[in-house]
DNA sequence: CCCATCCATTGACATTTGTCGATACGTCGG
DNA sequence: CCGACGTATCGACAAATGTCAATGGATGGG
């Protein structure tokens, strides 16, 4: 893979301290940090911690936002994020907007890090 | 920082439509989200995906700038971050600073969300 | 003793991010 | 049809983030 210069970056290589490793591809890469990204921030934490602790495995943005303490736009800003990451599904039902979990997903991406 | 509460972040009242969630503790959720946070970057993934995959189980900054394609600051930078949320161990061996993983705090963060 | 090497810190900059108020959209009840 | 309700989107703003060049600090070789 580094065959490819993909870069200007003048391979410095005079000194080597220790073995060399793989690198992702870039794409590859991106998509794992969007998912890491969209836990990265505490509101979003306790959002998806409130989602997947939910006796019946889906809550409403309705309910969400007295709990975090923030606006309503602000808490569907966040679950657009976390919808964009994989990490929730999002089911209207009337009209309520229901988020349900999709925890392989970060499973996963973690997987994918530490194979 | 954030505002007082500024909206009826009582009951809502007239509609319960889903059942109620237990919110994280401030402190644990910004535990939690830094640890996600540092991995929420391209750059980062891929540092990490090396050191993790590297037959030695530890690699220094200077086989590490070549494949990302960054200057030596910025992956510095990036190796602060990662120790600062306990992803990786720093240990100074002479010149070098090898960077080692502690693949148990990602993991232990996953399972602290889905549990 | 001096200098080359590896790494961290600083200062600066453009971009991204989190948040709000205001507003628009879709759904239900009358 | 109209109004109330739950959500999403928009525009704006401050704060955080990623990046670099320049510099400083520590270690080892000649």
């Amino acid at each position: 893979m580094n065959a490819v210069d993909h870069t200007a970056q003048a391979a410095p290589s005079t000194s080597s301290c220790c073995a060399s490793g793989e690198v992702l591809d870039d794409d590859v890469a991106r998509d794992l940090a969007r998912v890491f990204k969209a836990m990265g921030d505490p509101t979003r934490v306790k959002l998806m911690s409130m989602i997947v602790g939910s006796g019946t495995g889906e809550m409403c943005v309705c309910d969400l936002t007295g709990p975090v303490g923030l606006s309503q736009p602000t808490v569907s800003h966040h679950m657009k994020l976390l919808v964009e990451a994989g990490l929730v599904a999002r089911e209207q039902r009337g009209r309520w907007a229901y988020y349900r979990p999709t925890t392989g997903v970060l499973a996963e991406a973690v997987k994918a890090i530490i194979s």
